[in-house]
DNA sequence: AATTGTGAATTCCTTCACAGCC
DNA sequence: GGCTGTGAAGGAATTCACAATT
């Protein structure tokens, strides 16, 4: 599948992502196909940008043409791993948890939360919306390989973080979505990816600090 | 403030924002100095980048010694622009905005959840945890102004972003956090920072499918 | 004529390496 | 001696621009 022996950088892959998901909802509407240039209106992207994220893994456009949505989607849903659906764990059974228990965004079929996992007695042996069993997360290991979790998700407090992190590390998870507000650093061969709403929000606070001058053109105005 | 009149990348300012999240525990720690490599190692990041990142707003540091914690703290706080709160507004009270309501991570204190807007009449009056209220959507501009909300929060369904975006933007909103999985385009003068769950746990997909050649790689060494 | 795929050019970001200072 | 601040070098990501293709 990965045509070039190059290493594809992680925007490529967030890119490709994004791709998808646009593509999906253009076969929705019967468009059958679509150029790197209209494509890449809709991101404010250059179409450059597409084409190349695109040729790391092979010819699918047609030149004068472009690209046919749905074999694209196909080769997009092939090269993220999206064809057989992922099942996530989630470890810490708050309001986070509970809300990605929840999350109807996932309906589209790749990614399922199949179990929650916490330390609160009051909580362990309840179930979320009714089916989504919560464990006892000193059964992480056990539970993860009779239920087949590949993904888990952090969804607990920056001081429990690294003991949740090694936790799903000791029973062979290798690929990690962390919510708590703390860099984590991940052994070789497991991914981590952060979800630091922290950093957003401050980075936010920042723009805004420094806009005075907008915000002024605006008054102004 | 902002000394040199060079545009700061995005890139800098996360990392500012998680520069002051470690020093705000070293200084809990009671640590009261700190050298770039040694701040850089928490990250495995480069020392010269630490460096390069705050010499953006000023010589914060002390040439043989390092930097004083909480004098950098306080130049990083005022720098992200959190010594005055920052009101967010919560659009869609479903599971996630819930929870976003409910976020302990916040407890800092630099961001408050002040209030959640839907269109559902069943939600519309009641409130989150007792004190945090759910308004209709339609009222957003004059909630806004009233209670000086100056972040908002999509926590919609994709179907639902633009409209939530052209509303707050409309009321004069001009930093936006958008959980939804779509990208939205920000007008002139409004910032708008995306947290996608789909492009994280895709990329960790994209990480899982192409991990066995690397598993390989690591058992024949 | 339109659009892809891609080498070359450019821009942006990171790291090196060292003068300057404590 | 140790460490910062920074110009220069190096590397990565993006954009340009055009030959190749339908």
């Amino acid at each position: 599948m990965n045509v070039k022996a190059e290493r594809i950088s992680e925007l490529t892959v967030n890119r490709l992502s994004v791709y998808l998901r646009c593509l999906d909802e253009l076969s929705a509407q019967g468009v059958v196909t679509i150029s790197s240039r209209s494509l890449a209106e809709r991101f404010s992207l250059n179409s450059a940008q597409i084409r190349k994220d695109l040729a790391y893994f092979g010819e699918f456009g047609v030149r004068g043409l472009g690209y046919n949505i749905d074999d694209l989607r196909k080769h997009l849903t092939s090269i993220l791993g999206l064809n057989a659906a992922h099942r996530v764990g989630v470890i810490g059974a708050g309001n986070l948890g509970t809300a990605l228990a929840n999350y109807e965004g996932f309906s589209g079929g790749s990614f399922a939360v199949v179990a929650l996992f916490d330390s609160d007695p009051a909580k362990i042996g309840s179930q979320i919306s009714g089916h989504i069993p919560i464990y006892d997360v000193a059964d992480f290991a056990r539970k993860a390989t009779e239920i087949s979790i590949d993904i888990a998700a952090l969804a607990v407090p920056a001081h429990a973080a690294n003991f949740a992190l090694s936790t799903v590390v000791s029973a062979g998870i290798k690929a990690v979505l962390n919510f708590a507000p703390i860099r984590l650093n991940a052994p070789d061969g497991v991914k981590i990816k952060h979800v630091d709403l922290l950093v957003s929000l401050e980075s936010l606070s920042y723009f805004l600090a420094r806009s005075p001058l907008e915000a002024k053109a605006a008054f102004e105005a």
